[in-house]
DNA sequence: ATGGTAGCCGCGCTA
């Protein structure tokens, strides 16, 4: 089973891409942010026919979240029940008995700003919430655009980044918290390429120059992380005309079930 | 030196 999150960057643009990207990879489950759609405009027909169901939950021109699975999207659940939020970021469903929470992250703009608070707020309203999710089904996927990159090897340039939004104490103390839940970052299961990043900014060739920060991450509760068999981040799509900033990042995990 | 690009909607905001 193939699990993937990706920040499209808009749906409406990058659908021809993500038909493409779903052909060539097969993800079994899929994850995606930033659609900016609103739901009466949401590409179903389009992703059905590629042999997916969908669930979705968006809005006009920012954030936006779906999931897309090969198996029947159940019990789905838009936003935290504990924290009221009119913007679209987080939506759960029931798919082959594994539970998986897509979240969106807040970006935070910049440290000490209002959307930082709201950035913090959010994240500290996730992880007991997120506690809950995992107490009801123990077989758990948290996985997006977490806006955080969790470690310095997570960055292509530490010590310009220090203490910079998506790397500050408290961002990563909230990732933390997330794994103290028991939940494992499945790209740090697995050796990996230094310098492995999945977001590049658009300017100042980003890309080319490998300027990036490892951001979007698959995080796995304890029982799927033990048949947790790969992990990468598909740079491909990165490289494509009219990207969006993100590469899909994926977990692959075999297909026996636990006890 | 506070730049640059992309997507959105509308001439600014968010990332």
């Amino acid at each position: 089973m193939k699990i993937a999150a990706w920040n499209v960057n808009s749906l409406k643009v990058r659908l021809p891409q993500l038909l493409e990207w779903l052909e060539a990879s097969k993800p079994d489950l899929v994850c995606l942010q930033e659609t900016k759609l609103e739901d009466h405009n949401f590409p179903r027909q389009e992703i059905e026919s590629s042999g997916y169901q969908v669930a979705f939950s968006g809005q006009k021109t920012y954030n936006g979240v779906a999931l897309l699975a090969r198996e029947t999207p159940t019990d789905i659940v838009c936003g935290n029940p504990h924290f009221p939020d009119e913007q679209k970021r987080l939506i759960a469903a029931t798919v082959g008995g594994i539970r998986v929470v897509c979240a969106y992250v807040p970006n935070g703009q910049a440290v000490g700003s209002d959307k930082y608070a709201y950035k913090l707020a959010w994240l500290d309203a996730l992880a007991p919430w997120l506690g809950e999710q995992l107490a009801s089904n123990p077989q758990l996927v948290l996985a997006g655009d977490f806006n955080i990159a969790p470690e310095d090897r997570d960055v292509h340039n530490p010590v310009a980044w220090a203490d910079q939004i998506l790397c500050s104490a408290p961002e990563r103390a909230a990732f933390q918290r997330l794994l103290g839940l028991g939940m494992k970052d499945s790209f740090r299961l697995f050796e990996q390429p230094e310098k492995s990043f999945s977001w590049w900014d658009y300017r100042m060739l980003g890309f080319q120059k490998n300027q990036g920060l490892r951001i979007d991450h698959i995080l796995l509760s304890e029982p799927l992380a033990a048949r947790c068999t790969a992990a990468a981040i598909d740079r491909e799509m990165r490289k494509r005309e009219r990207p969006s900033d993100h590469a899909p990042v994926t977990a692959t995990l075999d297909g026996k079930c636990p006890p």
